[in-house]
DNA sequence: AGCACGCCGACT
DNA sequence: GTCGGCGTGCTC
């Protein structure tokens, strides 16, 4: 009898892969274990298994596996059918979706090895000088890796020399594939086994009174072990007895002491958790029965409350009665809300049974959060984590809160899956028959309509936790102000007064402008030319703490010119602005204020966000100035004015969800303001003072804003009552792009009934070099749209048999644009 | 996606 | 003449 798999392979084909594997190790072999496989001439990659079958394929020879990787399943069934889902929807691969789920270091792949080969004998004569040069460095060296041959030789293209090498039989190659994660191993002391004695240990102290350190250490380790029952770790031995490592290491060499490892996560919770539940006031205890009575039908449920209404807290009680019933508890959030304001918080309530899984954690941090909920750990049963913790290898899931659920950051947008996490977690909990809540102060138009529909359960609290007032909210028409000539900058006398007297209350202020960097355009005053980046079709930033012009595309940035590049007139000036100016200006307008800033530029390390959020909340810093980043999870005190720099921006993009967007984002930024007993204030500047929605904010009218935005998406056949499918194409060659275009638009429109927009020019038609362009596919609710997804594959199949448009990249963007 | 194979221009 | 460019096709 022959055994065979079929893996999954982490890579964008469609295709299962058949490897033969033996009898043993197809009784060993379960779904969900990695296996190390050879694929193509070279390559060793990580392949995960999915069946395990006696059918030979029949048109190849299956190749054996190289290696299996795990002793027990890493992904579980249930994770397998959500990928399979989340493949199915989002029309991408499971190798793709593989490859976002698994945490890197468990992917695997292999490294070529250059060694030397001793039984030949070299005439050093008949090298040419690159092939010498590798030879010499093989003397010095037993191994080499490629990128160090491309090193040596000063070259991209290593292979001919590598060939010509090989040929003459003076080095052979080898596969190399590495375990990247390796724990952390902590080392530790205890007393010697035939010390243990009371009469060896006198013995013991009376041999050492000529080695008084010595004598010390070993005191010290006594008192150590006195006082706690737990492991001493060398570190902590050298401290508390002043002594040197080479006291300790002649201890240790004596056989007095001795050496040993023990297995650390780097992830722990150092502190206890001391906080009881905080009890409810009347509102949350109805949103929580509410909640509670929704989750019984087993349905989605949606909590909308205000911004600080104590959402967190009826979290916290759901979830502490979730953990009694011994289930796992997933809390999503974006990103950006991830703080350690919050995460603090809740391991104040669970302390260690929380784990946190993000993007700042390290592939080692990640592979032991995996880990630990693969094995059930306690440490494990609550995961707070973004988007990618969906992927986690849960088995026992009994709760998922959405927190922020209307956040746009849930929605991957590169590379695939481009998933939206909090849809995701839905069809996740239905898998785990789990229930799941979504919250936020101002739902996505899709989950309020799907609670006013009656799909989706629907809970709400309305006041502010201890009463505390929702904040003033005041328009300040830029235009007529400026037209009165009562502006400085870009700060409006109102502003400027309110900042002025909270400035002396001692009270704190954050400056909202969504924008980073200086000034996003840089002009010439005499003929108008303004420096574009070279590799995309966007104007350069000027980013003036760097005297620099950056592209926010990619990486491309130049020295600020001091003329006109073409013209050559030396007079440049600015238009429009973002958080470096506003901090600027503050600083010239307020030079006794304290002034920080918070954007990408300024929380690049790994606790840089941190720091400036401490220094706010220590009230080192008057004025926060920043874009979004500040709207989300933050908990401030004393701040107790909030201006918003300029609305216009948010409302004029050019996206169904503009308004939508500029809705939450204000609300949530207004919320940031008097979170204690005084009320907050909250200046908006704008040029359009009557715009429905900036009126809709100040005097928090959340149903308004939705009659209106749903009639509008009725209209232009938008989510949530049509589906939308943005088909993004992409080539180097402006020609081939538009015939691609033109060519699947067209059989779009033909073969589908479907409303087919576009193709058209993205706002940014131009990206690393890259054209862009992209076709809209609107789906009635009546329609399959497992069907309509179907039929695009197969034309995008017949698109790709044409050789012009095989180099065309076809991305599928599902639900969003 | 990688990677090899194969066919064309610019240089030692 | 060779090196190296990238278009084309395949991977169990």
């Amino acid at each position: 009898m022959e055994y065979f798999v079929n893996v999954i392979l982490p890579i964008p084909l469609e295709r299962q892969f058949t490897y033969s594997v033996t009898s043993d190790e197809a009784d060993f072999l379960s779904p969900g274990m990695r296996v190390a496989v050879p694929f193509g001439k070279s390559k060793i990659y990580t392949a995960l298994v999915l069946t395990i079958h006696n059918f030979p394929p029949n048109a190849y020879e299956a190749k054996e596996i190289d290696q299996i990787l795990d002793e027990v399943p890493l992904v579980n069934q249930l994770q397998l059918r959500h990928w399979e889902w989340i493949a199915n929807y989002y029309m991408c691969t499971l190798g793709e979706v593989m490859r976002s789920a698994l945490p890197s270091a468990f992917l695997l792949e292999s490294e070529t090895l250059i060694l030397r080969n001793d039984s030949t004998h070299v005439d050093e004569s008949q090298l040419k000088d690159d092939e010498f040069l590798v030879f010499e460095a093989l003397q010095h060296q037993s191994t080499l890796k490629v990128h160090e041959v491309s090193a040596i030789v000063e070259r991209k293209n290593v292979l001919p020399v590598l060939n010509r090498l090989l040929e003459k039989n003076i080095i052979y190659l080898k596969e190399e594939v590495y375990e990247q994660y390796k724990p952390k191993l902590v080392k530790y002391v205890k007393l010697g086994k035939d010390y243990l004695f009371d009469t060896a240990l006198e013995a013991l102290l009376e041999s050492l009174t000529r080695a008084p350190k010595q004598s010390q250490v070993v005191l010290s380790l006594f008192q150590l072990q006195g006082n706690s029952k737990k492991p001493i770790s060398i570190t902590d031995l050298e401290k508390y007895s002043n002594a040197s490592k080479s006291v300790i290491g002649s201890l240790v060499d004596k056989g007095i002491l001795e050496e040993y490892h023990i297995r650390m996560d780097r992830v722990r919770f150092e502190g206890e958790e001391n906080s009881e539940v905080k009890s409810l006031n009347e509102y949350q205890l109805q949103a929580l029965a509410n909640i509670k009575r929704s989750f019984e039908e087993d349905k989605v449920t949606l909590l909308k409350g205000v911004t600080s209404s104590g959402k967190t807290e009826v979290y916290v009680q759901l979830i502490s009665e979730y953990l009694e019933k011994g289930k796992q508890i997933l809390y999503l959030l974006p990103e950006i809300a991830l703080t350690t304001q919050l995460i603090s918080r809740l391991q104040d309530y669970f302390g260690e049974r929380i784990s946190v899984f993000h993007s700042k954690y390290n592939i080692q941090e990640r592979v032991e959060v995996w880990n630990n909920v693969l094995i059930g750990a306690q440490k494990a049963q609550i995961v707070i984590g973004a988007r990618s913790s969906l992927f986690l290898p849960f088995d026992n899931l009994g709760l998922i809160i959405v927190d922020e659920e209307h956040e746009g950051s849930f929605k991957q947008f590169d590379p695939a899956p481009r998933y939206h996490a909090r849809d995701a977690a839905i069809v996740l909990a239905n898998l785990h028959k789990a229930n799941i809540l979504l919250g936020s102060a101002t739902p996505s138009i899709e989950s309020y309509y799907n609670a006013k529909r009656g799909k989706y359960g629907y809970a709400e609290i309305n006041r502010r936790f201890g009463n505390v007032l929702m904040p003033d909210m005041e328009l300040v028409d830029f235009k007529e102000a400026l037209r009165k000539k009562r502006v400085k900058g870009h700060f409006s006398e109102r502003l400027l007064e309110e900042i002025e007297e909270s400035l002396g209350n001692g009270e704190q202020i954050i400056l909202f402008q969504n924008r980073r960097g200086f000034a996003p355009v840089l002009e010439c005053l005499t003929c108008g030319h303004t420096p574009q980046c070279s590799n995309c079709d966007v104007t350069l930033t000027y980013h003036q703490y760097k005297n620099q012009l950056r592209c926010h595309y990619c990486s491309y940035h130049t020295a600020l010119p001091d003329s006109c590049a073409a013209c050559g007139s030396p007079e440049l000036d600015t238009k429009g602005f973002g958080t470096e100016q506003v901090e600027e200006e503050v600083k010239k307008l307020f030079p006794e204020a304290k002034v920080g800033r918070m954007d990408l530029d300024t929380t690049r390390g790994k606790h840089a966000y941190e720091k400036i959020i401490t220094s706010f909340e220590q009230q080192e810093l008057d004025i926060l100035v920043g874009t979004q980043m500040l709207t989300k999870g933050l908990d401030f005190r004393n701040v107790s004015l909030v201006g918003v720099m300029n609305a216009d921006s948010l409302l004029n993009f050019p996206d169904f969800r503009a308004h939508e967007r500029t809705f939450q984002m204000l609300t949530q930024v207004s919320g940031r303001a008097g979170r204690t007993q005084k009320r907050g204030k909250v200046i908006i500047q704008t040029y359009n003072p009557y715009h429905q929605i900036l009126k809709q904010v100040t005097t928090g009218d959340y149903e308004t804003m939705f009659t209106e935005q749903i009639y509008e998406r009725e209209q232009y056949k938008y989510p949530p009552l049509n589906r939308i499918i943005k088909i993004t194409f992409k080539h180097k060659n402006y020609n081939t792009l538009n015939e691609a275009t033109e060519w699947f638009s067209g059989a779009l429109r033909t073969h589908f009934g479907g409303t087919v927009l576009g193709p058209e020019y993205p706002p940014i038609s131009r990206i690393r070099n890259q054209y862009l362009k992209n076709i809209l596919v609107k789906i009635d609710k009546s329609e399959s749209l497992g069907k309509t997804k179907k039929n695009i594959k197969r034309i995008e199949k017949t698109f790709k048999s044409v050789s012009l448009f095989r180099s065309v990249r076809v991305i599928y963007n599902v639900d969003y644009i």
